[in-house]
DNA sequence: TTTCGCTATATCCTAACAAATATAACGATA
DNA sequence: TATCGTTATATTTGTTAGGATATAGCGAAA
């Protein structure tokens, strides 16, 4: 067997995280749920986690990543801004063509 | 100010991390001093620490990443095999490409 | 005005990981 | 055969990130 490449990318704002492969996903499971407590839990992270994550990302970010709601009809919710779309799926084709990219490359060790 | 994005990559050989940017730091401190131990005071990590991951990435290579010598004069040492400084040339190689290639990558978020 | 499920946050606790320490073994050289 | 600076390894001690737990506050709707 042979060896493989592996990597993890994030985007950075000021030095602080703005987004990486957990978060991107936790993001899509907020999309996916409507609210950030269903999407911890569809994670199996613990809510302080998720909650946590998405406002660091939400501190990072330029622009809103999701918007938030307490109270009201079933108690709240949060769902992804256009913005918050944008960057998850430039996020998701940029960690694609990496993947791409580093396998192509990966014969340079491949034959040694 | 805009957005950076980072990257961190590795090798990896039945499951087992081979190579990163850590394990080639010391690769490179080793192939500059000679020994080990010296490699371990240079990096500023404790030998501890640099004889288990040297000691994981001989045990996850094809061929002997270093030569290490116990006893005789100057007490050993630790040497790079060609095959050793081959792999830092190559992983070096792959990483600054990869920079380059995310670098580009990133225009992609700047104008959302 | 009570209920509900959510967001938001503080505090404690623990388990994983890193650092520190100790010690054995090795072999060329003098 | 004593010395030296290594490699090699076990054991103990510290530290810190994350998990568990608790609780407050919110607002639409019935």
């Amino acid at each position: 067997m042979s060896y493989k490449i592996k990597s993890r990318i994030w985007i950075e704002s000021e030095n602080n995280v703005l987004l990486g492969e957990g978060r991107v996903h936790l993001l899509k499971a907020i999309q996916e749920t409507g609210s950030l407590s269903k999407a911890a839990r569809s994670l199996n992270i613990s809510y302080k986690k998720a909650w946590t994550l998405l406002d660091s990302v939400n501190k990072s970010a330029k622009k809103p990543v999701t918007i938030n709601s307490i109270g009201g009809k079933g108690g709240g919710g949060a769902e992804l801004t256009e913005y918050g779309q944008s960057l998850v799926n430039a996020f998701d084709e940029i960690n694609r063509n990496c993947w791409a990219f580093l396998d192509e490359q990966l014969d340079k060790i491949a034959n040694l």
